[in-house]
RNA sequence: CGGGGUUUGGCGCAAUUGGCUAGCGCGCAGCGUUCGGGACGCUGAGGCUGCAGGUUCGAAUCCUGUAACCCCGACCA
């Protein structure tokens, strides 16, 4: 390709907006452009790395069996409402209609459909597995786009599927993907690591994130020496044992004027944090209360919370709430007492983190205002619906597996997510096989998601120096950068053509900046911004030195060779 | 959705007690000199100052409304 000729531009200044380095660079280098938020247009040097990516994707998913195949961007709305899948999607769902007035979503993910298009031929056991994939616009109406392509509202996303007979059978797919995922991210030179995760809105009980550790990540992982690793949201820890073994001791009732922090009751009382009971009151979609109790020192998480006791949607409750209709006092809130108090028609459930367990004789408010109740004891004076880990990871905490080192929180970018989903969408769609037996079973699912931008977006995050973007040789838009100096000198033009020419000949990729009028420097600049692997510089002074200098853009040096010598070398 | 901010040629910015023809740099086009790390000179094109309405002799500047975009948070594959 002629520089001369590329539809795109490198630019000195980029706007101000551009924060995160793969953003700057790529649109700098003219890889992308900005349309709306979160919609970003590929530039010809963008599209082509996107498609070496896809490729590098397609050549290893396919080794694990599945076909490409290509279904519409627009969902009937009922499909997803037959799985349930609307609710759970909720607000990120785009929704558009037809002059029939018949309601579509544009594709935010594709379980449904694919189910849907597999239940059409009537599978047996014999088919099974089905392994099918594609590579298509994605649309989610995220709550914010941020960071260029690093999160996006519209995105091109491999997204695979496959159904089987049983888990066991899955567990052969999902690990071969897995595997693939592992060795596409390799070969991306992104170092993924591979998280248990919370299945989110796709659902399922096992999936695995492949995290890229980076500043601008948007998720945090906990991640130990000893090789741990696991999303914030699955993330556990040792909580370890405080007081639990002591007397104890009776439950009493003291004034305690007091602002309604944590703190306030450390400094009233003088006792530790940890020995402080945590209330914290959610209210899900339903309308249902959730009262939180976790030990002082540790934070609710709400995304283990949800989980555990079954609610898409949590939000703090309002002090109105907590006041008139619990009864009790922001502050104040206690797990002493507090549902008899209650309205039959409140709906309410008490949880406690497993912390609860690692301390007694704890203190905290008695829902009521300014009195504070001491000795506080589960069991004896209180009792949870549910107990379980609703803990919060911190940076310092005790690691789970090795029990010995502390767990480090670092910044992380989700490239990829597979999900052991199960019957999910099966369920409710009613979608079966014929089994070997003749009777009619679920299909058992899975589902695999890499995002093209994202990993693009993240190797620029990954590999880059002050200068510009340094491709990895695998998903470098050109392979060669030949840089030609001097092109008013006509045997320095003639030679550059024909090199070039000669180049093309032999199927390299070759990024031939042939701009007349621009200064040396510029063309080295732009070439550092874009990132080609290797650079070649023909100019008057090469030729006099005998050829052609040649330098990696990974390295500070450079050397001449012949050309005749560099053609017969590529 | 909450908090903060921004919006002036393609990009980065300036001009507000309301007042000359809305400037500057980059970029773009032409000519010339240059030519190994973002050269220089001259000439030129390019703006309904986000949009709508209002106040005024006069609005980029004041008022009202509205939209888009960015950041932090909430949310989220």
């Amino acid at each position: 390709m002629r520089y001369s000729k590329l539809f795109g531009k490198t630019t000195k200044t980029v706007t101000k907006d551009a924060v995160a380095v793969s953003h700057k660079y790529l649109l700098q280098g003219g890889f992308i452009r900005q349309l709306a938020a979160g919609r970003y247009s590929l530039l010809p040097l963008g599209f082509i790395v996107a498609k070496k990516i896809e490729q590098v994707i397609r050549n290893e998913v396919e080794k694990t069996g599945a076909q490409e195949v290509i279904v519409p961007t627009l969902h009937p709305i009922e499909l997803w409402q037959r799985a349930n899948r609307d609710k759970k999607f909720g607000p990120a769902m785009m929704r558009v209609k037809d002059r029939n007035n018949s309601e579509f979503t544009l594709g935010a993910t594709a379980e449904v459909v694919m189910l849907d298009l597999v239940d059409q031929f009537n599978v047996s056991y014999k088919d099974l597995p089905i392994n099918i994939y594609q590579f298509s616009q994605k649309f989610r109406d995220e709550a914010r786009a941020t960071g260029g392509l690093l999160r996006v509202r519209e995105f091109v996303m491999k997204d695979g599927y496959s159904f089987h007979q049983d888990e066991t059978d899955l567990m052969v797919t999902f690990n071969n993907y897995k595997q693939a995922y592992i060795n596409i991210f390799k070969k991306l030179e992104l170092e993924a690591i591979p998280v248990e995760a919370d299945s989110g809105a796709i659902g399922g009980n096992l999936s695995y994130e492949f995290m890229t550790e980076t500043e601008v990540g948007e998720d945090t992982i906990a991640k130990c020496n000893c090789g741990y690793v696991a999303n914030l949201e699955k993330a556990t820890f040792i909580k370890q044992v405080m007081n639990a073994g002591q007397k104890k001791e009776p439950l009493a009732e003291v004034e305690a004027v007091r602002g309604a922090t944590m703190e306030d009751g450390v400094a009233l009382h003088k006792l530790p944090l940890w020995q402080q009971t945590k209330d914290v009151m959610f209210v899900d979609e339903t309308g249902r209360f959730i009262l939180a109790l976790i030990r002082g020192d540790f934070s609710v998480n709400e995304t283990k919370l949800k989980n555990l006791v079954n609610a898409t949607e949590l939000r703090h409750a309002t002090d109105e709430e907590i006041i008139n209709t619990l009864h009790s006092y922001p502050g104040f809130i206690s797990p002493v007492g507090i549902k008899e108090n209650l309205n039959k028609d409140t709906k309410f459930i008490l949880v406690a983190d497993d912390s609860i367990r690692t301390t007694i004789n704890m203190y905290g408010g008695s829902n009521r205002q300014n009195i504070d109740l001491l000795n506080i004891n589960i069991d004896r004076d209180w009792h949870a619906d549910v107990e379980g880990d609703i803990a919060q990871v911190e940076n310092g905490f005790l690691c789970p597996q090795c029990k010995k080192w502390e767990l480090k929180l670092v910044k992380a970018i989700e490239n990829g997510h597979i999900f052991n989903i199960g019957y999910v969408y099966s369920e409710p769609m009613n979608s079966t096989f014929v089994g070997q037996d003749g009777t009619l079973k679920k299909l058992y699912m899975g589902s695999y998601g890499i995002g093209i931008g994202r990993a693009l977006a993240t190797i620029v995050e990954t590999h880059h120096d002050d200068k510009g973007i340094i491709w990895p040789s695998l998903v470098a838009p050109y392979q060669i950068h030949l840089l030609a100096l001097d092109l008013s000198d006509k045997n320095v033009q003639l030679q550059a053509d024909e090199l070039y020419e000669q180049l093309l000949k032999k199927n390299l990729e070759v990024l031939y900046d042939d701009r007349p009028d621009i200064t040396a420097g510029s063309k080295f600049a732009d070439a550092d911004l874009l990132g080609i692997p290797s650079r070649l510089v023909i100019s008057k002074r090469s030729l006099d030195k005998g050829g052609i200098e040649i330098k990696l853009r990974t390295s500070p040096n450079s050397s001449v060779t012949s050309i005749k010598e560099y053609l017969s070398s590529v």
